[in-house]
DNA sequence: GTAAAATATGAAATAAATTTTCATATTTAC
DNA sequence: GTAAATATGAAAATTTATTTCATATTTTAC
């Protein structure tokens, strides 16, 4: 397991020294690495003996040892914490703090999604009549997106961020039809509703949500994306992100079981752009 | 760059001895990362002072500093780095590869960007009379998030994907309003022609696109984000991630300006929703 | 509440590892 | 072939980490 993690969550269990030592790791583990012993313990205001037991408590070998396992746990990119946006932060301490947690989240909704679900999704999508994304509010950019990739993939592709159109759309589908609901909260009223009524018509009624939530249960598959809670303070942020990429996976997974020859077809399509824009020299 | 690789293009310029000790590293770096400079230089047939300035060529600190390097390399057996889909991948790999490349062109982004431009970009946004968000295609995506970003600001934001309205608001801005204008390649004929109308009804043009393009140079101030080449292959993936990350920091910029008064409307704005919704039972 | 036991901590001593110094060997340039 | 430059290693010096042991703090048992 990765050290930093091991250090949050045996956080409850260090005395009161070894959690000084902790907090000045964890703080700054990049710091930390290049650091001596007799640095760190003068950091942490503890003693050296102090620091070396404490890398023993985490089953590494000594501190050098615990340092090689720093730096190893740092190269695998979870410096990438959830860190909070702070009253006086300066441009770029919330520009590094947003990217950062970003990251993490995308780290954490990558583990928690379940790729054999990804999988039969994109085996839905690839036999679909029609695909519909249907999202509201921040939700409605990720079904406006979604849209943006299904309609190169020449299937019939819709997407509404108006519930009334969302509705109708919903009643007129049938057998063969997906119906893709999204929504982070799980929780909106009128998405849930448009589930329960797309499945009433026999559309497959796909979920890109929260596990649990009353809209999951409306749906046929959950696509369920995990970001931290307290991510989206005031506004949907990462958990935007992870649905946004998460749409980038169906969408890969949709042309590659369409193979070679469609993804030519991609080509053009994206060529067909070519005389909107303005030449490259090179 | 990683070290292991440095020492492989470097094999020609190293001495005899010198080379003894890269391709033991090379042969078992996994043993290397624990072995002391003494165990080493045995291995290796030389002195330990030899190791030791063969570290500094590589411009480390000394042995354990260079140690610190590898193991970070080792750990890098798959960072975060832009691997790219395959043919034959599974839902797992690709699902793998696709959040992965997506967190380090994130990685990448971040690193190019520039907090000073996003720190001025942000006087303009607090200070605008009217806020315009103009995108198309995939950028009318990340433009759709803008809008839904700032129009809880309580400030007037108004979107479009669409050539003609765009054009329209364009002629019909004025002094004091600030025109965002969205697009990856930089190059789309249509949006430079917006960009350049705007300015020249004495709106502020804030470009979110790639330095150097035409886009760029009709822009008065550009925010460029920079993503690996060959990421968006067939369809714009990393790119607008990026520019969704950058409209957060924005966004939070904004707030951050606006004081603790302004963060408590948000949250009314946010309750507001609340009645749309099936309640949290816990 | 108190005493005994258990646990935690740090100062000093010890041990280990790394780096520097300097003398010697090897290579390179002419 | 010789002088200059470079490379190398033995030993000393230094830095760093660990152990030991005495003391302080906390927990447990009554």
């Amino acid at each position: 397991m990765n050290i930093l993690e091991k250090i949050t969550n045996e956080l409850d269990t260090f005395s009161k020294s070894e959690r000084k030592v902790a907090e000045v790791i964890l703080s700054s583990p990049g710091t930390v690495i290049h650091a001596s012993i007799a640095a760190l313990a003068k950091q942490a205001n503890i003693s050296e003996p102090t620091v070396n037991r404490f890398c023993r408590r985490l089953d590494t070998k000594g501190y050098p040892d615990f340092k090689l396992h720093l730096a190893q746990s740092l190269a695998n990119g979870t410096p990438y914490v959830n860190r909070h946006v702070d009253e006086n932060d300066s441009a770029e301490e919330y520009t590094a703090k947003i990217f950062e947690s970003t990251m993490a989240n995308l780290e954490l909704a990558r583990k928690s999604l379940d790729t054999s679900t990804i999988n039969r999704s994109v085996d839905l999508l690839t036999q679909a009549n029609k695909i519909s994304f249907f999202g509201l509010g921040a939700s409605a950019v990720v079904a406006h997106d979604a849209q943006n990739k299904f309609f190169r993939f020449n299937v019939p592709v819709v997407y509404f961020d108006d519930i009334l159109m969302q509705r109708m759309s919903a009643i007129n589908s049938r057998q063969g039809d997906v119906v893709v609901v999204i929504s982070h909260t799980g929780r909106t009223k009128s998405l849930v509703d448009v589930a329960s009524l797309a499945r009433e018509n026999d559309a497959t009624v796909i979920g890109i949500t929260t596990a649990g939530t009353p809209l999951a249960k409306e749906c046929n598959i959950v696509l369920s994306v995990e970001v931290a809670e307290d991510t989206d303070l005031y506004m949907p942020m990462a958990s935007r992100i992870a649905q946004l990429t998460l749409i980038d996976c169906l969408a890969t997974g949709f042309t590659l079981r369409r193979g070679t020859k469609f993804r030519d077809n991609l080509k053009k399509v994206k060529d067909s752009l070519r005389s909107s824009r303005f030449e490259r020299k090179e």
